[in-house]
RNA sequence: GCCCAGGUAGCUCAGUUGGUAGAGCAGGGGACUGAAAAUCCCCGUGUCGGCGGUUCGACUCCGUCCCUGGGCA
């Protein structure tokens, strides 16, 4: 053995079985299971983001699941400092990390880290906003392609990047542009990842995806958002904070609100999910597995990375349990 | 059986006075560095229901047959 400590990597569309295959390892082999999901990060939304069952959560330990309120704003830096400390302290108790979860973003930020940009004051990014909303997105990037060349990259409608690109600048005095070419965190050490990326067919992975939503509907998905809308009123929260933006909760509170019939607002949900697996499909083919080699060297080089169909059969999975069995010695 | 209205992209439909088709949705591909379940970008060839006919040329006009709604018997 050596002084590093292995960490399991799941990640894969929503709906693929990636928490299934979790807890298959983490009971196998003595894991804690570390969520790298954005939207099960909150507290308030739990049917809804299909958050592991109390049966399951018995099971083996499981982290940074709920752990923050509606009202704040998670980011991949931030969730990369919790896991960082969390696979620290599964280390410290002799478990095996299995960090688990659909957020592309937050998984690389893990294994590759990201650009040490300075903390932006609420101020400026309200600014940014402000300005944004005043003069349109065509304008707002003029003015900032004028400043930082490298945001001519950017289009006028990707309003997120745009008002980040400008809270740096302004914030910071260098373009978003410097800080991502000068720095950056790199691979943690001491760490060794072996990344499995699930990637089912098509057809199926959507088909789960509508069964799924409807499953969540019979648990009480409407009774949710219908709390999480009486909190979002009573304390007045922004209308674009992430957990309000969690598939499913703007068409049920579209519903709620008398907007549209219930089974408009499902039909529009199970829409959204799917379209959101493609995305995640995309990115994990290619900032995930078309990325593993340079993303993976790290101080020992042998991480590695697998792909594999269909979690769901027992098959496979007990395949998947093999492998790791031999890649991690056990 | 008769009378209407339709049969055009996976779905719902446009289609100007005949010059071999285009929107929305669905779907597909892609980007992605502190909001990422976010935010964006790109992609439309299909026996125009079948077969005949008129015409230089038919999704378009004529005939006929098939199918689907609605009405009358």
């Amino acid at each position: 053995m050596t002084d590093l400590t292995d960490v399991i990597v799941i990640g894969g569309p929503t709906a693929s079985g990636k928490s299934g295959l979790a807890l298959a390892v983490a009971e196998a082999f003595g894991g804690t299971v570390i969520n790298a999901d954005s939207m099960q990060l909150y507290a308030d939304l739990d049917v809804l983001t299909a958050r592991p069952p109390a049966e399951d959560l018995a099971r083996a330990p499981h982290r940074l699941y709920g752990v923050l309120p509606a009202a704040e704003r998670g980011s991949a830096a931030r969730w990369r400092d919790m896991a960082l400390a969390e696979i620290d302290a599964a280390k410290s108790e002799g478990r095996l990390p299995v960090v688990v979860g659909g957020t592309g973003l937050y998984l690389r930020a893990l294994m590759q880290g990201l650009s040490e940009v300075p903390p932006i004051p609420d101020e400026v990014r309200a600014a940014a906003h402000a300005r944004l909303a005043s003069i349109g997105g065509e304008a707002f990037r003029s003015e900032l392609v004028a400043r930082d060349p490298a945001s001519a990259k950017l289009n006028p409608g990707d309003t997120t990047r745009l008002t980040r690109a400008w809270e740096v600048l302004e914030a910071t005095g260098h373009p978003l542009s410097h800080w991502q070419s000068q720095t950056a965190q790199g691979a943690p050490e001491n760490l060794r990842f072996t990344v499995i990326v699930l990637d089912p067919p098509r057809a199926d992975l959507y088909a789960r995806c509508d069964r799924r939503f409807d499953l969540m509907m019979e648990q009480g998905a409407l009774e949710e958002v219908r709390r999480l809308d009486a909190l979002a009123r009573e304390q007045g929260l922004a209308p674009d904070l992430p957990v309000l933006k969690a598939l499913g909760v703007p068409e049920l509170r579209r519903h709620l609100h008398g907007e549209i019939p219930l089974d408009e607002a499902v039909a529009l949900a199970r829409q959204s999910t799917r379209r959101y697996a493609k995305r995640q499909v995309t990115w994990f083919r290619h900032q995930i597995v078309g990325k593993a080699p340079e993303m993976l060297v790290s101080h020992t080089g042998q991480h590695s990375c697998h792909t594999i169909d269909s979690p769901c059969s027992e098959a496979e999975r007990n395949a998947m349990l093999g492998r790791l069995r031999t890649i991690l010695n056990y």
